[in-house]
DNA sequence: TATGAATGAGCATTCATTCAT
DNA sequence: AATGAATGAATGCTCATTCAT
């Protein structure tokens, strides 16, 4: 039955985006089981019901996680953009990805301390790296310098995206891109032929 | 009566101690009062007694954050080094600043939910960017770059330093040294006279 | 329509059959409306059809025990053993058997507070008395002594098959058989001639 | 300090108490720790405080069922009476002891499913079934027949305490007695010389 | 008639907070 | 000043029950 697979994604979807709604506007450790019902227009109990027994409300506040992580991989790829620029469209630039982000720094707090969810972003940043130095190796950066290159530039776009996410206010999106521009430039340019 | 307050200083270092070996154990949400009484070796009821009545949970975590801005900013600038050394010494480099880090990692979750905290951050942010305007000019810096260098430094030593709290075994010190050194150093050598 | 009917026979055993299983499984205050329906094969709806708007849980259990009353009453009398021989037949000598002693136990814990089940208890102690004192009577026990002897014979074998379903290994099948030989023989052997 | 310790004790028991009555008032099953919290006096906070934390409904409930253990086997033993006489004291013959042999009942149902529960059954039997065997050697008992006529000693009063409690009206205190002694006499007596 | 998704009440449990000692 | 027992509100969770499909 087709209807009831394609349902369920769909609603998984919802959900998902109704206890990101909800971390987002109570914090991850103020949400309630009854705030992402609300969200999502439905009674605990549903949740509960779509989740399956045994599963509680880790296990939806681990989808949020894990729509985010899946949105942020699936942002398409611009060949015709230089890897920096891609980089610097994961920024909070605007509402969605800055609300992203919060829940993202949210769940950062508690993956210290939560083995699970410490995996779960430790996929995500293998993934994110492999398709980085996939990127640098087509820009030219040679290939001894691949793995560096493309550790310092995810953490130059964490550290960025962190503060901006902090103090919104000191960090308009134009100067997002300006600071990252002027940490990654310099990364990405400065590969001079190995002196012969 | 000098001893009284000086026992309140002594007594206030050490429950924020505690406070913070709490967290770092269970985590800022999992962290009960109970847990904080028992790593400072009293009760509960005496955490109130010194908290006063009416300050509750949220007046002991913040103790906790407070002590660790307190430490983060007292660290002595040491005019010998670079200023690209000298905010490389605030990396987690060792498990003291580690546990740090930590701490500091679980209440930027926090902040973005709340306003007081946010304004705690918020403060921090603002001393360690004027310090760091201070020596990044007399470091060479030109004036008008003053401001986006010191922004940009900020984020990527605090992107370096998320990056190496979270993942920890691909971050050993020496790496996040050299990380933040690409980082900063094409960033601080970068200023050529203003064109004539 | 007589199918119809026989379906409702036939369904109504199964489902009987399925929660006797159930409560066997997991235990009579463990076991879950799910459960019964899991082991019949069908949904909590189904049950809920089969049994009619407004009835419950506690219809589907009582179900149960009805069942096991049936059974326990419907076993046939042999004519050619003696009453202690056919009492023996009631112990939990085999597996089949003990899982009706464990649930009828079940049940007995809870006929304590439920008056319903209390009747139902009542009901199948009165049937088996009757039944017992026929055959004592038949057996040449004196008309005096039929109810006390009848009544003595049904808590010796309650007290047997109670201590062999729980502690089944101290009990196996032969030593049940003699104890319950050995606390009845006397009672039905000793019927002197009341003195003249 | 004394009265700590005291206090404790007094309170084990007055909080078993209240499980006991709770449980006879409500069922094994029916019985919410509220019910045992309003009839000990206190509130359901109390109970977790006394229990301490982790422990949860089943500890409270437990201790009902070891506080009726801890008496039953603490009934002293009169030298003066014949086992059967003795034996016959544990009857549910008034209303206290109409009320742990329910409440007794009702976990026998619990302990056919329960492997904490099964244990402690175990031993309290094993311990009856030692004190009997004792009591029974000193009365003449031959040693060879001892653990049988235990054995069923002990299962014959099982089944008049079970009949009796599920249908009081049928079993006044004398009739158990007098069902109780036709059952046991004769096994307490019939122990003839082994043939020459 | 059957399904299973959804409801919602009921309950245990946790924990910050208070207060008598 | 300190203790820790007690409170009670808050919340997650479980299920029996209902109802639209």
């Amino acid at each position: 039955m087709m209807p009831k697979l394609l349902d369920m994604a769909v609603r998984r979807a919802a959900l998902a985006a109704a206890a990101i709604r909800a971390i987002d506007a109570r914090g991850l450790e103020g949400v309630r089981l009854v705030d992402v019902a609300a969200e999502a227009g439905c009674t605990t109990g549903a949740l509960q019901h779509f989740f399956g027994v045994g599963a509680g409300k880790d296990a939806v506040l681990r989808l949020a996680l894990e729509e985010i992580v899946e949105r942020m991989l699936s942002a398409p790829s611009d060949p015709g953009r230089s890897p920096a620029e891609q980089l610097a469209e994961s920024l909070p630039l605007d509402e969605a990805r800055r609300r992203e982000w919060r829940v993202w720094i949210a769940f950062q707090g508690r993956a210290l301390f939560d083995r699970a969810l410490a995996a779960l972003h430790g996929r995500y940043y293998a993934a994110i790296h492999d398709r980085l130095v996939e990127a640098l190796a087509g820009a030219g950066v040679p290939a001894h310098r691949l793995d560096a290159v493309a550790l310092a530039a995810v953490a130059a776009v964490d550290g960025v995206g962190l503060r901006a996410s902090l103090e919104p206010e000191l960090w308009p999106p134009q100067r997002q891109r300006e600071m990252l521009a002027a940490l990654l430039d310099p990364l990405f340019a400065s590969h001079p032929e190995p002196k012969p």
